[in-house]
DNA sequence: TCCTTAGTATACCGATTGGTATACAAATCG
DNA sequence: CGATTTGTATACCAATCGGTATACTAAGGA
């Protein structure tokens, strides 16, 4: 592992357990067994380093999800299958998610929630593209993609959590569950 | 307005908008026109101003979750009065339900979770009651009131996060389409 | 009136903040 | 080989961090 692997590893680690404003560089550095300058050499400044930290991690997931959310007339099918990519990404990568997860609510004019926007985004614009799609075979559904895509987004995004912290455990069951409970609700 | 009250009112408008760990003591007591004695002064530490904000505002959102919830055989009813009693809330103190937002989701070993755990909890209490309850009326519910607790505030979290960002509005039609999709899903 | 207490400001503390000027070593390239 | 680029450390910067010692004022009770 590389010093600019070092720094991410650290930087990962103490960001997603303590947050980026309660972690200075020089612990960073401390923790990755190098100093200063390397890290300003690798990343410009504390923030261009979370931005790195973002981009290196998310385009994984981003890949993951956009495979898994190509429609193709069958919804329920799609569903499983986002949220099947969401949670082997996030039990991959767990550290990651957990850091993802902290900016998600982040105070807007906070330095992580501007560095997480464009990520927040593109996800949504994922899910809205399937809803919207989706909308075309489920007439009751047209007009309401921004919403649902919010709110399914919202829903992985707490039983994510809800695993990360030992609640539950992200499995084909966990999967099925949120996929189910989704489209049919707490009745069925 | 009294000293006290105008630190309060100053550190929520910071915290909310850029976080506490970014926002200094100093800049909180220049906002509130006063000086760092005065605020250590009546709250001992900053960690104590993070506090006694959550204390302050989340008295008012429990007791009227708490009577919301109380469930008489009518789940449908008593999951629109819940919601309403959080998008009123919200709604109302916009700022202090950016801040318990913004904490919802923090880094486990950070100050802002840690304050915020007791809140999350209770909260998480008050509607595993209420869908533990219904479940007596509902056999299908059975031994899923933690995930149905869980998954139900994430929902209105999500919902009150769009409206609070102005992608909708916390109004009856909102809270009719909250517990209908929670209840029958995006299919009916 | 005297004493105590609450509240507030001035001025300061050591530690840490994000960031850098300088120098040097190793690798790369012509 | 010599020159240039990349990477790294020592040592430092002004500014800010959370917090406090001291002194003062104002108010209330005996």
């Amino acid at each position: 592992m590389d010093n600019r692997a070092k720094i991410l590893s650290s930087a990962l680690k103490l960001f997603a357990t303590r947050g980026y404003d309660a972690v200075g560089t020089q612990e960073i550095v401390d923790a990755a067994g190098i100093t200063k300058p390397t890290l300003y050499h690798y990343f410009g400044s504390k923030e261009g380093l979370l931005t790195a930290l973002l981009e290196t991690h998310f385009e994984s997931l981003y890949q993951a999800v956009r495979e898994a959310a190509t429609y193709q007339h069958d919804l329920p099918l799609t569903l499983n299958r986002v949220v099947l990519a969401y949670f082997n990404f996030a039990d991959k990568h767990r550290l990651y998610y957990r850091l993802q997860l902290s900016m998600w609510f982040a105070p807007v004019d906070s330095i992580p929630f501007k560095a997480v926007a464009e990520i927040n985004q593109k996800q949504q614009q994922l899910l809205e593209d399937l809803f919207l799609q989706a909308a075309n075979d489920h007439g009751n559904m047209k007009g309401r993609h921004r919403m649902y895509a919010a709110t399914f987004l919202g829903m992985i995004n707490t039983y994510v959590s809800l695993s990360l912290n030992g609640y539950a455990s992200m499995d084909d069951e966990l999967v099925y569950k949120a996929v189910h409970q989704f489209m049919h609700g707490i009745f069925s």
